[in-house]
DNA sequence: GAACACCTTCACATGTGTGTCTAGGTTAGA
DNA sequence: TCTAACCTAGACACACATGTGAAGGTGTTC
């Protein structure tokens, strides 16, 4: 399919695509009169490279994974052993990070469909500009939950 | 504490710290001499912050989540619900392809422990100077790890 | 062949997170 | 009192993902 189509599909921009492509993300074929040739292959990747630089990667460590993810060989992914075991870390803290949040979204949510308009004023937690001293801290609430 | 201990008991810099704060995300207290004074709570959500924004967070959007997701009151929250819908459903795809990498990775590190050197030039899998012509994809692997 | 919708490359612009420098104030120790 | 190590605010700079516009080629349809 043609840029268009794909850039549909995907919901992202032609510019993105060929944005990941020049960066060696994406290697998309070409008809015989220049354009874009893009294969289901080329969305699925397309699709997981957007989500990856969605998730706080950079085209550059995407590029520095795809040679250690790959189906195949080992080969050039030696060198980047640390990288990915630091990655893996990251990538932990990131998932577990995600789970609280998605339970707290999904309390929150559920919190918001009974009572909705029972609390009017509600606080906003942030207190930016009021207080121009010390005392900010919440009473030390030690979970992942615990705004400020 | 001040500034340097916190910035260094996080691992981030202080400039990040002060960031964080300018974008509203973070409210720290001062002392009597100006100097910005931080609380172990201050810590956490410092914390939590640097992990959404390595997450592809954006300031903006920690900041239009940080009113939904306190402890206390929804009035704030309740224009927001549809936008926190849509980060549930990226989120929950982040977890998955997160999930994917991981096992993904995990086995990559598996195979390498074992025979390094056995194999020795490997594809690269991108071959993306080579190949000027329509033939870019790969033979329609259709899951998560299949390259290309 | 004119119109239109697609495609191409190139280049400049913008937003955002972060680095880094400047210029100066504060505090503690010799 | 001098010095070093901390702190402050502000500004300029960079990388990166993206937007956008210019200038032009291709293909289809009337």
């Amino acid at each position: 399919m043609q840029a268009k189509e794909a850039s549909e599909r995907l919901g992202i921009t032609q510019r993105m695509l060929r944005h990941y492509e020049k960066q060696d993300l994406l290697s998309v074929g070409r008809t015989l009169n220049g354009y874009r040739r893009y294969s289901e292959s080329n969305l699925r990747r397309a699709g997981r490279i957007r989500d990856f630089i969605a998730t706080g990667f950079s085209t550059r460590e995407i590029r520095a994974m795809s040679a250690c993810l790959s189906d195949d060989g080992s080969g050039p992914c030696v060198g980047g052993i640390e990288k990915m075991l630091e990655k893996l870390e990251h990538i932990e803290r990131l998932k577990a990070e995600l789970d609280d949040r998605h339970t707290a979204v999904l309390e929150r949510l559920a919190v918001l469909k009974n009572g909705i308009s029972s609390s009017d004023e509600t606080v906003e937690t942030m207190g930016t500009t009021t207080d121009p001293f010390v005392r900010h801290e919440t009473p030390a609430v030690p979970d992942a939950t615990d705004p400020q």
